[in-house]
DNA sequence: CATGAATGAGAATTCATTCAT
DNA sequence: AATGAATGAATTCTCATTCAT
């Protein structure tokens, strides 16, 4: 009787248990094939408090959506010590991601795989924010080199470089025994030493 | 009576309208939010034909799947030529890639964004395969160099590839001006400088 | 087996029971306490058929209101014959109303009784379409009269006259034994003869 | 500390606050629409005191109803001086009611507009007390009069009075220049020298 | 006296799917 | 071959109502 079901919490803590279900469940089985029902009966509460305190399922994932994102993001900018070599950095910062999407899968299906349409907005705000590290990283890496390149060059690959550390995510995540920083590692084998090579004044021509 | 309201069709055109129909839909609103009703009437067909020629409505995405799919496969897999160079060969695939992306956009939609869970293996069948041809590409390339790589190390380079493909895609969809070889290019930039750098053995470590 | 339940009737049959029944229950239980389940269960359908055919709650409750508004308008309106004496149109116009709150009880309780808030606008139109029709008998009453009365001071005496008509009916459909024509009357020595008048002994008869 | 929120009212007040409260939110979304949660916050207190003081939401809006029913049938009831002529009264009471339904608009709504089917026979009962002081004025006035009327044949009159007042309040309450005592006169002229004396140029006034 | 926390029960609405013609 | 008619089964969301503190 001590600690067996627990009632009477108080809101802020019940309001984590339901956003950790939710998180879940979406994670689980995608937004729309996840029903209010089962996140709250695995949050341990009755649907009308889910209602209660996050609102609508609409909400309810925004809500998924904006903690994962900002914990994601807080993680990724922890590695950025602006004073470390722009390539020490990227690779903090990749280390940082692979060790999130590790270490809280769900939260990185949530926010990776299982938001529909609707949510596209949302995320792309959220994904811009990324890429815009990403690129004020890549800048900071041009100031002393011998390379002239304008922002507007830098986007793209910034774009690239964010879709392959995604989709290697996707791919690390099934992947028990492979550690973060050899996930980071591969990474910078394949976009780093081309960046090196970029940064020496080389490109490749078609012919 | 002659021409005005087209019927009884041939199977295999009736069979395509539908197909068209269910891509574009599939793409415009995702899986779930599409409906079968809004899927017929864009067909021109009531629904029970629909049913009648590609079964529910899950059976209907994954024809979907297959019919995108393979088109994407056969116009990456053209770009393979074995006489040519491993890095012309990357380039003609990115480049036919793009070209698919930017001419087929709704069928690169329901590939990429729109399949929910439970078409995941599916799915992961159909990536598997052109990760196949990549990572076959890039075995080829460390055919003549000094570089020791195994196919398992390979496998996760390629995925980062094909992600950073279809992120770039994501940003290149939206630009207007950027030609389908403009894009390769630039990731080619990205990759194959990197890429050579490697070939020619040179890696990052992290000091 | 002949008639007894029969299936797969034309949509103009279907929607006709259906609105029957929505009158029916909604006279019954007022808008909010009537559930889509019963009605639809009256109609003798499933649920999805009243949606599929009426659209939503909101939607079926307006168009039971217009077409009982528009029964009720057509009757009133019919007693209406320009070339009778004034009080013999009131008179008729008013047999007319008793009569369809006789004949059609539900309808007359939807219109009158059970429409909630969000109905207000849409029966104050109908309201007042009926107070036109008597303020235009009132209008042509006052042409041939020594009395000067502008349509400004009519309104609200057709207000106070269609009140006290509603009124009276409120009460005339609890009377099983109360003829529409007697009811008629009794509003006409009211406010044709006055209660001045009656007590001094007059009272009004129909020719 | 004291005066800045209070707290711990004697139950009379608290009772007054919410009954208040009540009042205008059910005039303003109908008995359905109102939700006790609303009602507790307008009424400054939290949900379970509602219900510890003044039960269910039925309870709740049939204490509502009595109050106000009680309050306007004083204010007609003060009307009526025996000792003054039966039109005197008359006018007397419309006055008195005219006054109450532009003063204490929200209470009218609540007795005249809002009660649900549930309330039909409490609502009822308190129509027909009202509906009794005019039929014993009609009937004092039949007193020295040359008619034979018997109460069964007032009680349809009274009726039809009453509904002409109530409609013409609905008119009244959107007229701003409107005194009650004009719209008291005007009911007058029709009720008490008819339609058929008016158009013969009679009027009424006031003594 | 007073309330934040909690829920049972029910309502509207939507679809994929299938007959009967 | 083709379809209008019809439904079973979910799912989201709301509210009056009550404990435990």
């Amino acid at each position: 009787m001590s600690t067996a079901s627990i009632k009477r919490l108080p809101r802020a803590v019940r309001e984590k248990q339901m956003l950790d279900a939710a998180v879940k469940i979406f994670a689980l089985r995608g937004f729309h094939a996840a029903s209010m029902d089962e996140i709250a009966e695995v949050a341990g509460v009755s649907k009308p408090m889910v209602y209660a305190y996050l609102g609508t399922k609409d909400e309810l994932f925004l809500a998924c959506l904006r903690r994962e994102a900002t914990l994601l993001l807080e993680a990724v900018a922890s590695g950025v010590e602006p004073s470390a070599r722009p390539d020490q950095q990227l690779w903090n910062g990749l280390r940082a991601f692979f060790g999130f999407v590790g270490g809280r899968r769900d939260g990185w299906l949530v926010l990776y795989r299982q938001a529909p349409q609707p949510f596209a907005g949302e995320l792309a705000g959220m994904r811009s924010r990324i890429i815009e590290v990403v690129t004020d990283l890549l800048e900071g890496a041009c100031a002393g080199a011998p390379v002239q390149a304008t922002p507007a060059d830098l986007v793209p690959v910034a774009h690239a470089l964010v879709g392959a550390a995604e989709s290697l995510a996707d791919w690390f995540v099934d992947q028990p025994d492979e550690a973060p920083e050899t996930a980071a590692t591969r990474l910078m084998n394949l976009v780093w030493v081309g960046a090196g090579g970029l940064l020496a004044g080389q490109t490749w021509t078609k012919s």
